[in-house]
DNA sequence: ATATGTGCAAATCTTTTGCAAATTC
DNA sequence: GAATTTGCAAAAGATTTGCACATAT
């Protein structure tokens, strides 16, 4: 394993899908794997889910769907989401509550990551590095927890903004 | 700096304040001292957050304030976290959404530190080390960003939890 | 036939807001 | 008396639920 971090923009990136080393979970494969039912409409949310470029929230993903079937409803959106928390094949993130309560949803990837959110530009920087995964190891070891999930968001100025000025 | 973890659990240790290397804010004094105005309210709904034992919701703040002052409204309880947040007296928790979407709240301590969650019996572990500092610190140079806020959350089953078969 | 999934509308939970009255400087 | 704080009640935002109907196995 490198010992270079990996950083991702959104805007920039796709997220951290373009890096080799960290892999996204096929959403849709994963259910037919777990023999659970794949409807079109599950279908059309795991897509989206899956080949956004950013983070959605609920909210966006309902209506990134509707463009393509107008008759989704917004129970079957949260539906779907409890359903793929549950399985552990989707992560959900605050993204430092830059814009509200709402949650923002992202495949569950090979490897864990942070998000860095921008309190001036909204930016959001993915960012992976061993030292992250040190941390996790002793953070288990040390406290006896038999850790399943980790959440690191960060929240600040990016460089593009300071420089800026703002 | 030691470069041994420092670990508390809610119920053993009122959290991270019994260790002398990590100290938290007082809340009243630094209100004083930016001249804000401490209203009896305040000074009740402050000492109430600084001395809790365990991380208070906004529900259980107004609750706990209102034994004390019955007259204590929910709006004075949100405007004095509001206030608090503004100026970096406290941080705002999700502790993994264990208990649904509220929040949580604790002074600022001199030191970041994580926070582990059980999924099982619902114990709260603080966890800080040089680990999280240097991580924190590559975070920030790498990514080019000054970060401000960090936080991070994690969720799994404690050891008196698994010891116990659950 | 039984399980599961969906639409709809209402309910829930947490937090925020507008405005008038009360308090403090 | 000007600025700030508070209470109240209503609104807002995000998510969940009950139930009847539809769809899939």
């Amino acid at each position: 394993m490198s010992d270079t971090p990996l950083i991702a923009t959104e805007s920039q990136l796709g997220r951290v899908k373009n890096f080799q080393e960290i892999t996204r979970t096929s959403l849709i494969g994963e259910l037919v794997a777990r023999g659970i039912r794949l409807t079109s409409q599950r279908k059309l949310l795991l897509s989206i889910i899956q080949d956004s470029p950013r983070h959605l929230d609920a909210a966006e993903l309902l209506a990134a769907a509707k463009k393509q079937d107008p008759e989704i409803n917004r129970a079957t959106v949260y539906r779907t989401i409890a359903l793929l928390k549950e399985r552990g094949l989707i992560d959900e993130l605050d993204l430092m509550h830059l814009h509200g309560e709402k949650h923002y949803y992202e495949p569950k990837t090979s490897r864990d990551h942070c998000h860095i959110a921008c309190f001036k530009c909204g930016a959001i920087v993915e960012y992976a590095s061993s030292a992250f995964e040190r941390l996790k190891e002793e953070m288990s070891k040390q406290s006896g927890f038999n850790i399943r999930v980790v959440r690191l968001e960060a929240g600040g100025t990016c460089e593009k903004c300071r420089k800026a000025g703002k």
